[in-house]
RNA sequence: GCUCACGUAGCUCAGCGGAUAGAGCACUUGCCUCCGGAGCAAGGGGUCGCAGGUUCAAUUCCUGCCGUGAGCGCCA
């Protein structure tokens, strides 16, 4: 694996609803016929004019002209484009300023507008994606480490959905390994039922920690535990139905934190490292065909080139441990093994934290020594970086300890429902429950996507919270201020929709060219795989209607039709608002 | 020690090799009998960690250094 990480395969083909798109094409064929081969125009958005064209500057040094010459000779050769163009200026040292004409933008948005997808275009090589995200521990609580994981990866699924791809969702749960033995024990200890209930209501770190000092203290334990691992192991029918106690109400309680979160896991996308069992003998057997294993220290491991260790020497993946056992290596072998050839994956994400990269990276180079990654085949590590506290360093509870994931999105939904009954005093507490939960959870969610995934982020109640700035409820509410005009207009949403909305006002034009770069900002997300892009842009139409809003009436609009034609802009604005909050897995409540 | 990531306004963060580096919060000053003021407009505030290099053009790409964090053989 690389870093940073490579894009995923540009799957955006025939353009559609962005401007720029359309504009970029037109000009790509000038620049052609102005340097004699193909070149990028260099389309961008721009302060000064509603699109801006560099192509000239760097043509320039090859064609041995002045820049604002090679400028003037493409706009010459690009023929007519008064259909979508207002006017062009060649500006400052070589520069193309274009804007658009209003009719031509009021077109495609009501084009856009008219496809189910609001004007995002469909993956042009539509394929099957794998995603490995969220992943807790069985007998472990869910906790704010797994927060990035699980929300980040919500997230990338169900863009890649949306785009027409084959989306397989996997939680590679922590369901096997060493530990079980102490657990199972310990399960005997409580009683079977005792231990049931104790894990179902939730208080999984405590039984964890129990089982764990148990261990430590007593070398009776210690060895009772030992012998379970070898029973577990070994198949014995009543270990596995004591082990299968223990996932069971573990996965249990991490449906109520995703039900609770509002993400898609569900059990079916449930695969856990001992569902791998039965494969790790066959990588074993394929390294060693393959001929890349070899014996290091009595252990069987696979040296890939550029990984060394802190005396320099070579590194090794460890597939089977001197003592016989496998590790997570293996255990992630199988997976690609798994998720190439049984799932027929071309995209493997892993949604992972940043400590994981060598790992990951020394897991991709196996695969890829041992032949099992096909040409073309992507395996991405989508990195992510920490959640912080206010002092910058990990979020932990006040007594020290990490937060509990649960615990955590309850006082979300807490501080959202108080939020609301402060400014919205008139709103039922039946309303208000609903919208506490879609605020307080989509202000977590918001929190953790709108900064680049890479970096660490602060965790802050006040400010993801705020109804101001760059957060969930900035957005919310601006999503459930155009249904209350429409509540106040008595008009149904659908019955503006053929409506081409005239674009005079500077604020309604800036309105529908950004309505329009909603395809733009989708596939942004998906080619760089970082939700903050989409994050961004949402905020920035928020902004962008803020403004449209506060300057142009809407239902005092001066003619009836001026009334039905920003009624159209809210309109488009609510479905896009809601349909990019959407792919980031955050609801848009009606009112608040 | 080696490797990787990060370092942009007082704070939290955007920034796709392109023009005078942006936003929110905070601060200052205005506006408004306003369709949900959870507003609008304007202003102050930056040697983009430092130093080189590539380029017509570098916050953006490359190298080195400094700072912070993380990882570095039988845990996962």
């Amino acid at each position: 694996m690389e870093h940073p990480p490579r894009p995923i395969a540009r799957q955006n083909g025939e353009p559609m609803a962005d401007p720029l798109v359309l504009l970029a094409d037109r000009f790509a064929a000038a620049f052609h016929a102005v340097a004699g081969a193909p070149c990028d125009p260099v389309v961008r958005p721009s302060e000064r004019a509603d699109a801006q064209v560099n192509g000239a500057l760097s043509l320039a040094k090859t064609l041995g002209m002045p820049p604002r010459d090679v400028a003037t000779k493409a706009l010459e050769s690009l023929g007519d484009l008064s259909d979508m163009v207002e006017s062009t200026e060649v500006a400052g040292p070589g520069f193309i300023n274009v804007t658009f004409s209003a009719s031509f933008l009021a077109k495609e948005l009501v084009a856009a507008m008219q496809q189910t997808h609001l004007g995002v275009r469909e993956a042009s090589d539509p394929h099957t994606f794998v995603i490995d995200y969220s992943a807790p521990n069985v007998a472990k609580e869910m906790h704010v480490g797994h927060l990035r994981s699980t929300v980040i990866g919500d997230a990338l699924v169900r863009a890649l959905s949306y785009v027409g791809n084959h989306v397989v969702r996997e939680n590679h749960i922590g369901d096997w390994g060493t530990p079980f033995g102490m657990l199972i024990e310990h399960l005997i200890d409580l009683g079977e039922e005792n231990a049931a209930h104790e894990l179902g209501v939730g208080d999984l770190d405590g039984f964890y920690k129990q089982a764990r000092q148990k261990f430590e203290e007593s070398d009776s334990f210690k060895d009772r535990a030992r012998q379970r691992v070898v029973m577990l192991q070994g198949g014995d029918a009543d270990t596995m139905r004591l082990w299968k106690t223990l996932v069971l109400e573990s996965t249990r309680y991490f449906n109520k934190v995703y039900s609770q979160l509002g993400v898609l896991l569900t059990d079916d996308d449930l695969m856990g490292e001992s569902a791998y069992n039965d494969l790790l003998t066959t990588v074993v057997d394929r390294l060693s065909q393959a001929g890349v294993l070899e014996i290091s220290d009595g252990a069987e491991v696979v040296f890939a080139d550029g990984f060394t260790n802190r005396d320099n020497e070579p590194l090794p993946l460890i597939i089977r441990k001197g003592d016989g056992g496998y590790n997570y290596a293996t255990t992630d072998l199988a997976c690609v093994i798994d998720r190439v050839e049984r799932l027929g994956a071309r995209s493997l994400l892993y949604v992972v934290g940043a400590p994981q990269a060598q790992h990951l990276q020394m897991v991709e180079a196996v695969a890829r020594k041992a032949g099992w990654l096909p040409e073309g085949f992507i395996m991405n590590h989508v990195s992510f970086g920490s959640v912080l506290g206010a002092d910058r360093k990990m979020l932990k509870s006040r007594s020290g300890e990490t937060v509990k994931l649960a615990a955590l999105l309850d006082e979300a939904v807490e501080r959202a429902d108080a939020a609301i009954a402060e400014k919205n005093p008139s709103m039922s507490a039946h309303d208000r429950e609903s919208a506490a939960r879609m605020i307080g959870i989509g202000a977590v969610k918001y929190s953790d996507l709108s900064t680049d995934r890479v970096k660490d982020y602060i965790f802050d109640w006040e400010r993801m919270l705020s109804f101001d700035g760059n957060t969930a409820p900035y957005l919310q509410y601006a999503h459930a201020r155009i249904c209350s005009i429409f509540r106040r207009a008595g008009v149904h949403r659908e019955d503006v929709r053929s409506v081409v909305p005239s674009l005079d006002d500077p604020r309604e034009k800036a309105l529908a060219m950004r309505l329009l770069r909603f395809d733009a900002a989708v596939w942004e997300m998906i080619d760089t795989l970082s939700p903050h892009k989409l994050c961004t842009y949402v905020f920035d139409l928020a902004t962008d209607f803020t403004a449209f809003y506060e300057h142009c009436s809407v239902l005092k609009a001066e003619t009836d039709e001026l009334r039905l034609s920003r009624l159209a802009l809210c309109d488009a604005t609510a479905r896009v608002v809601e349909q990019a909050l959407n792919l980031l897995g955050i609801d848009a409540p009606e009112q608040m």
